[in-house]
DNA sequence: AACAAGATGCGAAAGCTTCCCACTCGTTCG
DNA sequence: CGAACGAGTGGGAAGCTTTCGCATCTTGTT
């Protein structure tokens, strides 16, 4: 059950956090801004302030419930954390997301931060291009 | 010469931009913001604005001039672009930038974007760590 | 030297996110 | 089960970075 995971990370279990979470795990696109969850709470008839959203992403975030990818739209987006890391191809017509991994990747930039001396804390790659569909049109 | 790059890209060579364009080349850091851009003008004795210096580094962006990158940070940094495309290693505790540049992992990106059908347009790549300086401490 | 197009600087405004604070709610303990 | 306390909330104000609008000033040209 959804609240579990709530306390697990130490919160209290209330409604608006309750609901945050299952709008971000019942979206079927995967990756919401705060307005985007703002705009699906007030939809589902909710009553939470836009403040409340950011703060529980934020918490929800630092307990590793969710992460929160900065592409260069100029807003922050949130997807529920499933534990394999992944990055992203982001479409700069439609904004379509599409996630891979790669270890081949992955492996090469362990061994380039080790070879720079750094201690590696999180890292982000992200490609940015034209989807089929939009090259399309 | 300096001016050249500016007339070059299509613009008149006024002093606000050729100052820009001179504080980009000369700085120590490589990567600096737009504030960072405007207090060192400051410094140096001339007038010019925050919003000019903000339009002028988005010239200089469309120009090819400066790339703008967005590190996890909340401000976009700007460094002059000398060509070659590489890639960028941040240590969150100083903030110190190390560049990288890395064939194998370029070249499996080509292969994923194809994979999904997109068409590369541009790519980040960040690795967020503690650099061997900040480790010790 | 004069002119038109283009640049600038300033302050105002936009967009995202966080802060503040009085009020409300969840949890714990009696 | 209910009271009491600490945590959480909503709403608006405020913060930050970045952009806009416009009157004024420059550049490059004739």
């Amino acid at each position: 059950m959804d609240n579990q995971q709530i306390k697990g990370a130490g919160l209290k279990v209330t409604r608006p956090r309750a609901k945050v979470l299952s709008v971000l795990q019942g979206s079927r696109r995967r990756h919401l801004s705060a307005e985007d969850v703002y705009k699906e709470l007030l939809i589902n008839g909710e009553d939470v302030g836009l403040a409340t959203v950011y703060r529980v992403l934020t918490q929800f975030e630092e307990a590793g419930l969710v992460c929160r990818r900065h592409f260069e739209t100029g807003q922050s987006v949130f997807e529920i954390n499933r534990g394999e890391h992944h990055d992203h191809l982001v479409c700069i017509r439609c904004n379509r997301v599409v996630e891979f991994a790669d270890a081949l990747i992955e492996e090469r930039q362990r061994a380039i931060a080790a070879q720079h001396g750094f201690r590696i804390e999180d890292h982000a790659l992200v490609i940015y291009g034209v989807c089929a569909g939009c090259a399309k049109e």
